[in-house]
Formats: C-alpha cells, sequence, structure tokens
DNA sequence: CACATGTATTCGGATACGTGAATACATGTC
DNA sequence: GACATGTATTCACGTATCCGAATACATGTG
C-alpha cells in the first residue's frame, strides 16, 4: 500500500479530530460503544431527530469511526474500533484534569488574598 | 470545586476535539512537546505566518492545551500535559490501521476480481 | 524618548458546519 | 402495487472557522 506521507497523516489526524468535535457525535460513539444500535434507536435515546443523526452517521462512516449493516429496513450501526472511546476517555480526563487545575490556583488564589 | 454535568463534559470533550481538529495547531503542538518555543520560532519551524501561529496559540491556550510564559520580549510557549501528545499519536495510529484495513479490502477486492 | 524586535488583535472575505423542515429513497408486508 | 416503517438527502439559513493583510500592543535597548 502507498503510506500517506506526514502532511498527509497530519490532515488525516486533524479531519479525524474534527469528526469527533462535535457533542452529538461524541453522544453517539458512546452510544454506539455501549451496543450496536439503528438510527432509529439512537434518535429515540439522545433525543435527537432521526435525519440529524443519519448525517452526523454519515460523517463517522466517512472517517470509518463507525460502519454500518443493512438489517431489513434498518441500518445497524456500530464503532469500528473501540479504541476511538479509549481516545474519547483520555480527552475527558485531560479536560477534567485542566479544571480541576485551574480550581485549585483560583482557590490558592483566593485563599493567599484572604490571608493577606 | 463544582464538577461538570455529565452534558457539560459532553459538550468540553467536543470543544477539545475541535480544538485539535487544525491540522496546522497539531504540528504546533508536536513542535511544542519537542521543546517549548516561542512564537516567532514556531512561525520560522512550521513555515507559518506569524499572526497565523499566534491566533493558533490563543486558541490552545483557551483550551488549557498549551500555557505561554513571558521570557523577555517574547513568549515562550509549551504543552501542559504531554498525554495531548499521547491522545494525538493515538489518533493517528487510528487513521493508519483504518487506511490499512480499507486497503486490504481493496486489494482483496482486486485480487477477486482478476482471479474470477 | 526613539527604535527594534516580538507578540496579539482586527477586518474582510471565503469556506465549512450544523440544523430544521420537507422530501426522496429503501425495505418489508400485505 | 399499496402501504408502513426506516433511512438518507436536499434546501435555506445562521454561525463558526480560517486566513492574509494591516496594525496595534508589549518589551528591551540605547
Amino acid at each position: 500500500m502507498d503510506y500517506p506521507s506526514l502532511e498527509e497523516l497530519n490532515l488525516l489526524q486533524a479531519n479525524t479530530c474534527r469528526a469527533l468535535s462535535d457533542p452529538k457525535r461524541v453522544l453517539i460513539l458512546y452510544a454506539l460503544f455501549d451496543q450496536p444500535r439503528h438510527v432509529t434507536a439512537l434518535a429515540e435515546r439522545l433525543s435527537i431527530p432521526q435525519p440529524t443523526v443519519s448525517r452526523h452517521l454519515r460523517r463517522l462512516v466517512q472517517h470509518s469511526l463507525v460502519s454500518g449493516e443493512r438489517d431489513g429496513a434498518s441500518v445497524v450501526y456500530s464503532i469500528t474500533d473501540p479504541r476511538i472511546i479509549d481516545l474519547l476517555d483520555l480527552m475527558r480526563e485531560l479536560r477534567l484534569d485542566a479544571l480541576t487545575q485551574q480550581s485549585k490556583v483560583l482557590t490558592n488564589g483566593a485563599r493567599l488574598t484572604k490571608a493577606v
């Protein structure tokens, strides 16, 4: 196979990130990690209109983050690689730690101000 | 501290992802992981105009992905958490694997077609 | 203070994104 | 074929993003 150049890989990487950068898509990914679901099931579970879910799924499929398989009249989607969830979890951790850090700084500042 | 609600966290997560979802920002992060640098150094190394680098840095700072410290006339930026690089690397791996997978499927398809 | 260097911001325009609403398309059943 | 159910697409619109160019702001030096 042709390996992508570093620039291409860099672009792909950024694009993947972009594909993950929507709250609804994140919700969808977690829901699909929980178990494969079809579009309407996702829409109902997440309280998102069906066409919106469908559009988000298309985007996720384009980036190979999920894949869909027809099952009669419906299409069941599932996550292509569980590491996607690792990624999201790690991101969540980072976010939480950053918040905690900020909070500490703020608290400290407050304390010092009061102490003086 | 106040823990964010699940919805807030979900939003934060998506926003973090959005902050990572630009090729130039990814390059900047890797360059800063290599070592802390000031704006002009980044701009020269990456061949990106200084104002553009500055704007991207602002964005990264807003999301606590990098932090800047003044040093005389210049500002030295550095990565706040090395796990950010883990994240990017994992993303890169996923991308590569997905490509490999696709390639396999295509190759297989081609072979089958020829065989028949 | 004048000047050089380094950094950040603003403006204008092009592009991409996300969404509701409406609708087309696909599949299974009768 | 007619109908019901499930899925995907299109259109129109508001918003966010990115960038080049110009410029403002900050810091150090003489």
